[in-house]
DNA sequence: AAACATCGCAACCGCCTTCAG
DNA sequence: ACTGAAGGCGGTTGCGATGTT
């Protein structure tokens, strides 16, 4: 089946939907191949957009809410070391991304540009000084945990908000249609979702002893060597 | 209360790198 | 070894939220 490749590529802030699409088929293929699950999925999204949302915003392991005094203080200590390298900097903050540090940095300039200029007679050091405990938080899973989820067809529905007034909680509807219910609806909270994302339904039709995917990779992936799922989404695609 | 300024964040763009064929 | 496609990264922009006058 071909399908028509000249649908125009969406643009904008992402829906609720989108995301909770996003995250299934991320779920399914892994979080590579974004060109596949870019059109796989149905998003008329590019696969770097898809890339972007997951990384950003979709990642189980994401650290929501404010950076912490200590985090903006170890920003500034490896921004002297690394310069603009966002990336690298981010893989010292666990569950921080490169754009959240970005950010924080264009702000943190701005505000001391603003200062030094107000107070243009001393030269006030970067706090890069201040004594930096070289103990980084390791605890990764601020996830919010109230929000709920409803698990049908692989249509998305809000259910609760969360963090700065964004709905970050969808319902993820889905046919099992390879089990004897037709479908199935569940509630559960964000953490599940995760956890769902990270080991989903498809254990079910996953070869026994196809755990082909890391403890620390986020999902599972198709394209794991020992990954085989005749009955899924995927085999059926 | 309205207008304006500033801030914070999400998303896009373009370039560079990596890798498969 | 070469080439094209896809991924990754840093810079930039747009817009809504919030603060200030």
């Amino acid at each position: 089946m071909v399908v028509k490749d000249e649908e125009e590529v969406r643009k904008g802030p992402w829906t609720e939907e989108e995301d909770g699409q996003l995250a299934f088929y991320v779920n399914l293929f892994g979080d590579r191949r974004w060109d596949f699950v870019a059109k796989v999925s149905g998003l008329k999204r590019t696969g770097k957009s898809c890339r972007l949302r997951w990384v950003n915003y979709l990642h189980p392991g994401l650290k929501r809410g404010k950076l912490t005094p200590h985090e903006e203080c170890l920003i500034i200590e490896y921004h002297t070391k690394l310069g603009n390298r966002w990336s690298k900097i981010a893989g010292k903050l666990p569950g921080r991304t490169d754009n959240e540090i970005k950010n924080f940095w264009r702000a943190y300039m701005r505000k001391h540009n603003n200062n030094s200029q107000e107070k243009k007679k001393t030269i006030v050091p970067l706090s890069s000084s201040t004594s930096i405990s070289s103990s980084v938080s390791s605890s990764s899973s601020n996830f919010p945990s109230h929000n709920h989820v409803q698990l049908q067809s692989h249509k998305v529905n809000i259910i609760s908000d969360d963090r700065t007034g964004r709905n970050n909680s969808f319902s993820l509807d889905y046919h099992q249609e390879d089990k004897e219910s037709s479908s199935s609806t569940q509630i559960c909270s964000m953490d599940e979702i995760w956890n769902d994302i990270a080991l989903p339904e498809i254990d079910t039709v996953i070869r026994p002893g196809c755990d082909g995917f890391d403890k620390g990779a986020m999902t599972p992936s198709i394209w794991d060597d020992n990954y085989y799922c005749p009955n899924s989404l995927l085999w059926m695609i």
